[in-house]
DNA sequence: ATGGCTTACAAAGTAAGA
């Protein structure tokens, strides 16, 4: 059976519910993953997905920062928060879709939202790029035990783009925060501990440029194009030969009042 | 050649994003 699954930062769920509107409408996804909501469990808006079609809803938010969801046609069989770093911040949920409800096996969906690391690149002078090294390492220990065996996907704005193509100047962007060489060898050893697949780039060469976020900053984002791959898509080694096809939509870079980032759609014949 | 924007908030300036 089919399922469409959606991870999206959505950079305020509550101001930006009619774009997930219009998203949902128009590319029917099973499943939608979101981060930044930036609101409290209570102010969720949880009547507006039940009229869309998502009736199940789970939700790990905070006040005015960070903030997860994952909202669903289908419904869970548990639902997972795990707080990283003795933080407080709401930036992690999992849903398992239990057997029998596709036909199949069980599927757990984890959806992160890892902390973006400030500006300085530096561990000492910078408490935020410490949290975040501190975030991957614990992240690599958590995903790693156990949980990428069977089928599990792990999706999210993980705030790191990992190789050369993921960012639109290489030697330009080792200096920035999300492609240091310390961030990406932390997240590409998050991935080695599943181990984990990187599922669009199993679809999009590692030659080719792929981003998934472009700054508020550029009015011409599109035609300057400087773009970050920070949104990703890993999937178990066995659910990885189940995902048929991934989507980059950058069209809703251009919708009216958007997000920073786009939302990335998963094919899973599951 | 990177912040020029955008968000939330017991708001009119600050913190945060990345």
């Amino acid at each position: 059976m089919p399922i469409k699954l959606a991870t999206w930062n959505i950079n305020s769920v509550r101001l930006r519910m009619p774009l997930v509107e219009h998203f949902a409408t128009r590319f029917q996804p099973d499943v939608i993953c979101l981060q930044e909501t930036k609101c409290r469990d209570g102010e969720f808006p949880s009547a507006d997905f039940k009229r869309l079609g998502y009736p199940h809803v789970a939700i790990n938010g905070q006040k005015g920062y960070h903030g997860v969801c994952i909202a669903s046609r289908m419904p869970f069989d548990a639902i997972d928060k795990q707080e990283f770093c003795e933080k407080g911040d709401a930036r992690h949920i999992a849903v398992t879709f239990a057997a029998g409800v596709a036909g199949r096996d069980p599927i757990t969906v984890h959806n992160f939202y890892v902390p973006a690391g400030g500006d300085e690149p530096d561990r000492e002078t910078n408490d935020k790029f410490a949290h975040k090294l501190d975030f991957l390492d614990e992240m690599a220990h958590w995903l790693g035990d156990g949980r990428a065996g069977g089928h599990a996907i792990v999706v999210g704005d993980l705030n790191v783009a990992p190789l050369e193509n993921d960012v639109w100047n290489h030697k330009y962007m080792l200096k920035i925060v999300s492609h240091t060489p310390i961030e990406t060898e932390k997240l590409k050893g998050v991935m080695e501990t599943g181990p984990w697949v990187d599922a669009m780039r199993r679809f999009v060469p590692e030659q080719e440029r792929l981003f998934t976020w472009w700054s508020y900053r550029s009015p011409d984002w599109a035609t300057a194009d400087k773009g970050r791959r920070l949104d990703h898509v890993w999937a178990s080694e066995q659910l990885a030969n189940s995902i048929r096809g991934i989507e980059v939509v950058k069209e809703a870079r251009g919708w009216e009042r958007p997000s920073d980032h786009v939302p990335v759609l998963v094919d899973i014949d599951h």
